[in-house]
DNA sequence: CAAAGATACCTTGACAGGCGAGGTATCTTG
DNA sequence: CAAGATACCTCGCCTGTCAAGGTATCTTTG
């Protein structure tokens, strides 16, 4: 969790479906392959994690149904529309552009002085 | 502008600090800088800019001060503090480790299956 | 010279996303 | 059977961004 809240901020929604290109999952799956993924350095607070999922779902980029688990806690499923597809390679432009801006501004030149 | 507010959301102080490193100036000229930097892609708002200020001054980061023209409008110049620069150090060094988790996290990757 | 535009500052209030804190229910393990 | 893991959810606060509005001075232009 050492990454701060302000950075990731606006990434959440990109790296939930980013998750769900490869195939439907639920959301406790989804915060343990993000743990994972990062070694432990970054999670998902559960209520950012349910917020997207609504925020998502409004937005027709997702949807969810319940699974049919016979045994164990029941699981909302969510699946990624095609518009939902578009939507996650344009923010990963968009992060891409936003990218080369910051590392511009961020940078300590010292041009012409 | 084309890059949207959450994806620049935390970086705003780390830029202003980054452009006093190499000299005292003021909010005008900071925001044309930023704009010429981008090529016009990106422009802190000025209200954006002006509570910055007020919370970079606040947490000891830089100083203020009137300057005396003798022409024109007044103009509230800023300093980085050695605590400033030190916190522009710390900050660079957070975005360095975000953009990688981010980069791992925007990842499309399909390994294993 | 008046109007328009640039320079330069500032505040208020709304909005959105993140998240701490709290809650529910089920299954497994010691 | 208690503890912990799995799995879901909501409420209300906090913080950073920014649209909209304001002030004052100087320069340019018709």
């Amino acid at each position: 969790m050492s990454i701060t809240a302000d950075l990731i901020r606006g990434h959440t929604d990109t790296i939930i479906l980013a998750h769900l290109l490869h195939g439907n999952s639920y959301g406790y799956q989804i915060n343990k392959a993000i743990q994972d993924k990062t070694a432990g350095q970054y999670e998902l607070k559960e209520a950012t994690l349910y917020t997207a999922f609504r925020r998502l779902e409004a937005a027709g980029y997702i949807y969810s149904y319940w699974g049919d688990e016979m045994t164990g806690a029941r699981r909302r499923y969510y699946s990624i529309t095609p518009t939902g597809r578009e939507a996650y390679f344009r923010m990963r432009a968009e992060w891409e552009e936003a990218k080369t801006t910051i590392e511009k501004l961020l940078e300590d030149n010292d041009h012409g002085r």
